[in-house]
RNA sequence: GUGGAUAUAGCUCAAUUUGGUUAGAGCGUCGGACUGUGGCUCCGAAGGUUGCGGGUUCGAGUCCCGUUAUCCACCCCA
């Protein structure tokens, strides 16, 4: 026991690879049939990117990011989200020039330097679906649509959508200054959070636990929105209508990244802790722009995958068990255990899973073991069976077994499979 | 970065009101009962520097200090 995990990071080890790898199925399935290809992008990238991406001003870069510098001292930093970084390749590759419009998605890991709680880690897992090149609030349904119905066919139910919109560059300065005025002569009165937000970015300090109850006169984007910004946002809320998606509007939801316009959104369960949300975007119209490409407008979202499985272990989901092992061999001596090597290969090449056994223990002992591995059959050969050149088949659901000549084997458990 | 709780076998936990001498159990692992037949039952075995370092004491798993890690919450987010 002399090496740990490094703080804030987990092994996913065998005994439960097969839920990620079952979330993994579903979710790319989901993503290919709403029509979104996979996006691979490094893990890491020039700090530059999320520092402007991100933006200087967000928690994200000024205290979560792992950043170091290599060997020709350049500065490196281990993405903590996956937008900029995707952007950053669809303008590298000009794949927004060969069509106008992108639809992507990614499965993979991020990394920020947060103190561990339930539900959040150093370095997670992100489903990400992004739209670029759409500024239609047909786009901004269609992620949020993935995302939910992605959850949904998760079996996870006690889902709620929070809905938002924060203006454009053309509405939310006025609200913004508006906002400045009603809470600065209150600064005083409120907790050291609120002054701080409201420091950093005073749309924030709408979201405090603690004094929003204090906020009920306070200005709404609502009454700021461009005629523009109003429309879309309205046009959002009839499409996720359509498509029976439930929806609360929530104006005190504003997310903590920089780049975001108009649509904000964010999935929370009831069956987390504090740590409530499943996954959470918008829209970011001028992110685009921002990385040095032409404006280009777009919509996404990222997703916790440690957190989809906690709310589903704590909820109870049900999850398609793993593929039985089909046949353990059990074997005795030299000769048989040549004999069992042979057969195990032909039953794998023929498409069943197929165990041997490795540690040359007793019979009784790999019978066990076969048991505990919950073989359909168990294919014995001992000196007995070499000697009448058969193998005993043994059923471990029915108790029965039968003496098969060494060639009929295959034959027989392609019947009995049947 | 702040706060609270916790740290004993592979896992989950015990260990007496206020410290007392060989640190226990269940599960799991391995073996046996059954010399070549799993699950159930019974028997047995292996497995511990009580997170680490200091201190108090005749004596520390137990009390004190430090440290590290984990969990939970704040902040923030997925």
């Amino acid at each position: 026991m002399r090496f740990r995990a490094v703080k804030g990071t987990s092994d996913v080890l065998p005994g439960e690879s097969w839920r990620w790898q079952y979330v993994e199925s579903v979710i790319r399935q989901q993503a290919e049939r709403f029509g979104f290809k996979e996006i691979r992008t490094p893990i890491f990238e020039e700090t530059a990117l999320f520092v402007k991406g991100t933006g200087d001003t967000t928690d994200i870069v000024q205290k979560e990011m792992y950043t170091f510098t290599d060997k020709g001292q350049r500065s490196i930093t281990l993405r903590p989200e996956g937008t900029p970084p995707v952007i950053r390749a669809l303008l590298e590759h000009n794949l927004l020039k060969e069509s106008q419009l992108a639809k992507v998605y990614y499965l993979a890991p991020m990394f920020r330097y947060e103190r561990p709680q339930a539900g959040r880690l150093r370095q997670h897992t992100q489903f990400g679906a992004e739209i670029v090149g759409s500024a239609a609030p047909q786009a901004d349904v269609e992620v949020i649509a993935l995302l939910f119905f992605t959850l949904q066919e998760l079996g996870l139910a006690g889902l709620k959508l929070r809905l938002n919109t924060l203006g454009c560059p053309k509405c939310r300065p006025q609200y913004r200054e508006k906002l400045v005025e009603y809470f600065r002569p209150k600064l005083s009165d409120l907790c050291e959070f609120c002054n701080d937000r409201f420091a950093r970015n005073p749309l924030r300090v709408l979201d405090c636990k603690i004094d929003q109850n204090k906020f009920d006169d306070a200005p709404e984007m609502g009454q700021f929105l461009c005629a523009e910004c109003h429309e879309h946002f309205r046009a959002v809320q009839d499409n996720l209508k359509a498509i029976g998606i439930p929806f609360v509007l929530d104006k005190k939801l504003v997310r903590g990244l920089d780049y975001y316009t108009r649509t904000a959104f964010e999935v929370v369960s009831e069956h987390l802790g504090a740590q409530d949300a499943l996954g959470g975007g918008g829209r970011y119209d001028g992110l685009a722009e921002d990385l040095g490409g032409d404006p280009t407008p777009g919509v996404g979202f990222g997703s916790g995958i440690e957190r989809y499985l906690l709310a589903m272990k704590n909820q109870g989901v049900k999850i398609p068990e793993e593929k039985r092992l089909d046949i353990f061999i059990a074997s005795m001596g030299n000769e048989a255990r040549l004999k069992g090597m042979e057969l195990c290969l032909q039953l794998r090449q023929k498409g069943y899973i197929c165990e041997q056994e490795l540690l040359d223990r007793s019979l009784k002992a790999q019978l066990r073991e076969a048991g505990k591995l919950n073989a359909r059959y168990v294919a014995l050969i001992g000196e007995d069976e070499i000697r009448k050149n058969v193998v005993t088949l043994k059923d471990m659901d029915g108790h029965s077994q039968q003496e098969l000549p060494f060639g009929m084997m295959i034959q027989q458990i392609e019947k009995l499979k049947k």
